[in-house]
DNA sequence: AGTAATTATATAACCAGTTATGCAAATTTA
DNA sequence: TAAATTTGCATAACTGGTTATATAATTACT
């Protein structure tokens, strides 16, 4: 199929089909080649039946990965092809124990052969071919298993939209989306402060004017976070990190991160040494983005807020 | 899936199977991760409809390898999503010319963004991985369209079988199947001939007593096949290799060269240096047969039979 | 020009799977 | 020990495809 050079990778699943579907057609025709009267569809049916013993449908379901009912549908044609036989021994009345008949197993030891031939069959394409399908279909049932490709392209979202950020500085234009943002996440968790209001409602006196900084992430030109350095009179802290607010519709484009970077930077830039700020234990993915950014929990300090129960420091001469 | 690595790779169209639709149940999931309205199996119409112009059903059947049907209604699902528009200009009324809506040409521009992360991610797994699926793929669509899967199955088949078949010496048991067997053939294509009846009837009289060998070919103990090598009186031929049949029941287990190598290799350890035979052209497979095993073209010699109207030398002192 | 053959599509019926659901038997819990 | 929950299975309804077939429009052939 020329089609699935041109729309790449994203017909993974197409391209899969239409194999899958081209010599599931070819082994039907295999079937009547050795003169056996079998659908190919009971092939994974009767292979774990001629292991041995008699299983239940939902085992026999469970081990090839087909659902119950799928197993119910084939049992009963393969009963009626004479090769199964149900309701076998079972004190439990629910369970329907299924088992091969004497001409299943017989049927078995001609089929075994033509599972041979196959196998050399596809062994010999194996070897014309330079990347190897079974095992990279293993290969692909392993790596899958481990991390989902939804998870896996959700990763690659995020690469690619966190390019797309751009931090700048605070300008009069930003003023509401800074109040906002930040009014969002207190109110939906806390009360809104007296401390709170001032900083929100005036930050260029409030924040900027005593030598503070506040800087906005832009997605789209549209500010979806904002953060702030506000300078402190302390003998060991130069600025709070404070007032850091990202909108949930910017969820999975690492705009904290961004933010929190850019503004350690920022502090770096205007000489800062140490970096304090404080949180509550309530707000888990603003802790971790902290602790990702390298603060420390420290203890101790006096603190305007009441929802304030946890207290962080950054130490910018380490780095 | 652990049942895989039991069966064999005769279960390769389930593997495939297995592995395509949990990629496609992905790729659903996938769709909401981008908050876009959109039923995976619509892509390739999508895919080639968003190359530009309006198409007709049958040229996107034929484009994306689906059944005309199969994108009736795919198309009919998406002009319900209006995505799509039909019976765009086209002055043959049968035609039912599709092209994508102003929404649809929208839409594709975003999830052309979704497939360059789908794209990225298949990639990183491709990294991950040993064996390149997609490059497998690619590579056994081409080795399947060269030779099927079934042939390649019949010649694994052929090569098994050809295994089983063992060459003995005449014995008096096998006198009725060296009878038959030549008279199917000479009966079909021709007129039993005096000459025949002779040699048939009492092979031990007409073709070991001279010093004649016969070999017969057994599969399954049952005699599929039989040759002779009847003494010449002759100044350059030593033996005529004659009554050579092969049952159509044997076919495809190549019982002909078989026997026929194994009759040379008589005849060598009998010490001819030259054999000679006599057939007619009509029978192809069997004049092929006797190219392939050294014999060459002659002419002028006389022969008993009517039938006779090729005649071919084989010269051991060669080999 | 009229008939026959071909083409493009829609529709119906099927296929191999799925999920949802209901029922009876068995097991757990109170 | 009775009630609640769980288990095992059959059945029904759906899904994404298929093949077979009917019909209308077009083209080819006397």
């Amino acid at each position: 199929m020329e089609l699935f050079e041109k729309t790449g990778k994203i017909a993974l699943g197409s391209r899969l089909r239409y194999m899958a579907s081209n010599v599931t057609d070819e082994a039907a025709r295999l079937h009547e080649l050795y003169q056996i009267d079998f659908a190919p569809k009971w092939f994974p049916v009767f292979f774990v039946l001629s292991e041995g013993d008699c299983k239940t449908i939902t085992d026999i379901a469970n081990e090839i990965g087909h659902s119950q009912p799928s197993v119910t549908k084939i049992v009963k044609e393969m009963i009626n092809a004479g090769l199964v036989e149900d309701n076998l021994r079972s004190q439990d009345k629910r369970r329907n124990m299924v088992g091969l008949t004497k001409q299943g197993k017989a049927l078995w030891e001609r089929m075994r052969i033509q599972c041979i031939d196959i196998d050399h069959a596809i062994d010999g394409i194996i070897q014309e071919a330079t990347h190897n399908l079974w095992e990279a279909l293993a290969e692909w049932e392993f790596l899958l298993e481990q991390k989902s490709l939804l998870k896996r392209v959700q990763e690659q979202k995020k690469i690619r939209e966190s390019k797309d950020v751009r931090v700048v500085p605070y300008q009069a234009e930003y003023r509401q989306a800074f109040k906002s943002l930040n009014e969002e996440w207190i109110s939906t968790y806390f009360e809104m402060e007296e401390t709170d209001h001032k900083a929100l409602d005036n930050p260029e006196e409030y924040i900027l004017a005593k030598g503070g900084k506040i800087l906005v992430a832009l997605y789209n030109n549209e500010p979806l976070g904002v953060c702030s350095l506000i300078k402190m009179d302390h003998p060991e802290f130069d600025y709070e990190l404070a007032k850091m607010a990202v909108s949930p519709k910017a969820q999975g484009k690492s705009v904290g991160t961004i933010l929190g970077r850019a503004i350690i930077e920022e502090a770096k830039t205007l000489g800062a040494s140490k970096l304090y700020l404080e949180s509550n234990t309530i707000l888990k993915p603003a802790i971790n983005l902290y602790h990702k950014l390298g603060f420390q929990k420290i203890t101790g300090y006096p603190s305007p807020y009441q929802r304030c129960n946890i207290q962080m420091e950054l130490d910018l001469r380490n780095s």
